[in-house]
DNA sequence: TCTAGAACCTGTGTGC
DNA sequence: TGCACACAGGTTCTAG
């Protein structure tokens, strides 16, 4: 499932292999991913003068405008703000932004391989000495995406994002350098009213973390994922962070976290960064940590939270009582 | 204004 | 063997 990590190593490859080169053609074999594609003159749907040509496009209009406006661009560095994904353009006030949402993948491949079950939309880029010809976005499910957007300042960003991705708090990566970082979230996790995890996994909060990332953080930092925000602590929060970014920056290291064929690198390959999970997906199993502590081991447990699977060690993320300890 | 839950979507696994 | 159902989860929308 791709969250930041996942997506970062994305970027990385897009910038070895795609930036610099021209759109020559746009080929979209479906257009529900490119639901989110507002058609011409522009994309931001706070802005009036934006709107959209037609009230709700047919997805022909939609694919035939995402066309145009890329055929004959060139593709610049690619930029990531939490799971978002985009490459500026040369026109320098948009750009193509991509989601991968839970199955999307970025795939660069020669245009003679064999089409992928589920692709959904390739572009023909100009040739480049040893490097393979096209770009592919691959979904299963559907959840992610591709458009083309407007980019607009952004208060908390060194350059411009693309409107869609305005409202994304900065990731646990971005912040790793600034000191006020820590005393920020603490003091809007406070102003919240719900639980710990619900809190990680809201983008606007803090992004890129997902419900992997929520789940493997809180065990780092001994957190369970009903905690009350408003109860808290600096110290909690900082070892959340530091939990976040320890944790991430691992999987970065291992290529990401591939549970199946759902997530891979822009070259097909999978990650290895399951193989080093301690909580998300051990069910059932002994906590290392319990054990390495010499109390009586916790066995990891599994809960449905938000709609999903949540899993944590009941000796060392306690569950609160009453919504606090 | 804020929180919580539903909906979107499809391949896989399980039970009958 | 085939069918029905549950499950996986990021984001957006809507109801309370």
């Amino acid at each position: 499932m791709p969250e930041l990590p996942e997506v970062e190593v994305v970027r990385r490859g897009l910038a070895a292999w795609v930036a610099g080169r021209q759109v020559m053609d746009v080929d979209v074999h479906d257009a529900r991913s490119l639901r989110r594609h507002e058609p011409s003159p522009g994309s931001d749907p706070g802005n009036p003068a934006d709107a959209p040509t037609q009230p709700d496009p047919t997805p022909f209009a939609r694919g035939e405008d995402f066309r145009a406006r890329l055929r004959g661009r060139t593709l610049q560095e690619p930029q990531r703000r939490g799971k978002y994904l985009w490459l500026p353009l040369d026109s320098a006030d948009s750009a193509l932004l991509i989601h991968l949402g839970m199955s999307g993948q970025v795939l660069v491949e020669d245009r003679a391989a064999a089409a992928e079950k589920h692709l959904k939309i390739s572009l023909d880029l100009s040739a480049r000495p040893g490097a393979p010809e096209q770009l592919r976005f691959v979904d299963q499910r559907i959840f992610g995406g591709m458009q083309v957007t407007r980019l607009i300042a952004a208060d908390h960003a060194s350059g411009a994002v693309p409107a869609p991705v305005a409202h994304i708090a900065a990731d646990p990566f971005e912040t790793a350098a600034d000191p006020s970082a820590d005393e920020r979230l603490f003091r809007a996790l406070r102003r919240r009213r719900s639980g710990l995890k619900r809190a990680l996994l809201d983008q606007s909060l803090i992004s890129g973390i997902g419900n992997i990332y929520a789940d493997e953080a809180l065990w780092r930092a001994g957190l369970h994922f009903a905690r009350r925000t408003e109860t808290v602590t600096r110290d909690e929060t900082s070892r959340l962070l530091t939990a976040a970014r320890a944790v991430m920056s691992a999987a970065l290291e291992a290529g990401g976290t591939s549970f199946d064929s759902l997530y891979v690198n822009v070259n097909g390959a999978s990650g290895y960064f399951s193989r080093s999970l301690q909580a998300y997906g051990q069910a059932g199993g002994e906590c290392s940590r319990c054990a390495v502590d010499g109390r009586s081991a916790g066995v990891i447990q599994r809960a449905k939270f938000m709609g999903r699977s949540s899993y944590w060690c009941p000796v060392c993320q306690p569950r609160p009582r009453n919504g606090r300890w």
